[in-house]
DNA sequence: ACCTGAACACCGTTCAAGT
DNA sequence: ACCTGAACACCGTTCAAGT
């Protein structure tokens, strides 16, 4: 098992990557180091420091995989977009062991990819005609419920490991399912503090409810 | 500074933990080791556990620690005290530094105590009577709210870190400030999903509109 | 009751040197 | 361009032994 994968062939990031991501299923992240990595591609450790610049780097690669794997989302209604996208990332992050923790401390760090960030605020614009944003609020938005998912995720996922441990008293499957209550909730409740969508066709309609609410800003996009 | 607190007098958990939390002022997270800790005592690492069964145990006491120091509430309307004992938490979890994390981590292990949760609970009960309250929802909405506090403060702490290494273009204050404001946001939202709250004093007009919604389970509360 | 001393099995990272 | 070998400065935890 040690250099079993060790051929002459040189490694590259992407193959990195990979079995990084498979390591981090097998041991989980507080066991995934750069040395087992390296013993898993039948390398010296060294060696990974000529593909990435330290263990953050690294990780923060792994993240950005986590995340691109989320389903796209069939078109509906702003809420309906919102609410899928939102459900999508959480499936991306708990599709890995310890994800939600991953993508959490890489996001932090502002290392890492905006695609989340970005997936959730070109859903919450929707179809709505340019005159009905506020870029301000779109940002802010997609910032909130990303806070929450990540927080809802990295909970719920340490839990699982927890009960997988015999630390917890309840089931895996128990907590899946009624922590699938809480992420619902909490994005329906989400949803209703967004002020009512534009219709869409309905241009001209001037939602400016919520640019009074706040002083104006620079459009410029935060990362996340 | 070696061992300058290195009296003959032998430690206690309470001390340890005071120490520790300094420590984590100093230090940050990553940096807080047992070996560190125990230098820091006067004392072996190997010390250390006789009052702790391990590192996870500490950090839980530190936890608890922070989240013991959230500052007490005044009474208001139901929305009123719930933003305000939220606000309370996020300070609590600001206050000292990698705070949010040694919090959250704990919080995910099932480890530390349920005052976050219980706090919240209490608020969102207000002074409603009791035909009016749906224990589960009461614990869920708890939930929900303590995953977007934490995920948030997680995101807002481990950034005002990045910034003060110049990571970040943004400064510090700017953070602060700007990421205050997706603090009040995500709350407004959140509390714009919860029903409307039962007038005071009237008593038996009993909503029951949220528990139509959801199956009865069982009102053990569930820890956090 | 509380701590020391020594050991075990690990870490991330650097850097000269090899091919 | 990609990796080895060796080293540096660390980890958490256990356990016999001391006082």
């Amino acid at each position: 098992m040690d250099a079993r994968d060790a051929r002459a062939e040189r490694h590259t990031r992407d193959g990195i990557i990979d079995t990084a991501l498979s390591l981090l299923e097998q041991t989980g992240l507080p066991d995934l180091s750069m040395r087992r990595l390296a013993t898993a591609l039948g390398v010296q450790p060294s060696a990974l420091y000529w593909h990435f610049e330290n263990k953050q780097e690294l990780l923060a690669a792994v993240a950005d995989r986590i995340v691109a794997a989320a389903q796209p989302v069939a078109p509906g209604s702003r809420d309906e977009e919102v609410a899928a996208v939102a459900h999508a990332l959480r499936d991306a992050l708990l599709a890995h062991r310890d994800g939600a923790e991953t993508v959490l401390s890489t996001q932090a760090l502002g290392l890492g990819s905006d695609a989340a960030h970005l997936r959730l605020a070109a859903a919450l614009v929707g179809d709505a005609s340019p005159a009905d944003i506020v870029p301000e609020d779109v940002q802010a938005d997609a910032r909130v419920i990303l806070q929450f998912i990540l927080g809802h995720a990295s909970l719920v996922q340490q839990r699982i490991q927890a009960a997988r441990f015999g630390a917890f008293p309840a089931g895996e499957a128990d907590i899946a399912e009624s922590t699938a209550d809480d992420f619902a909730r909490g994005l329906r409740m989400l949803l209703a503090g967004l002020p009512a969508a534009a219709p869409p066709d309905a241009a001209g309609t001037h939602d400016a409810s919520r640019a009074a609410d706040q002083p104006m800003r620079s459009a410029t996009p935060l990362r996340q």
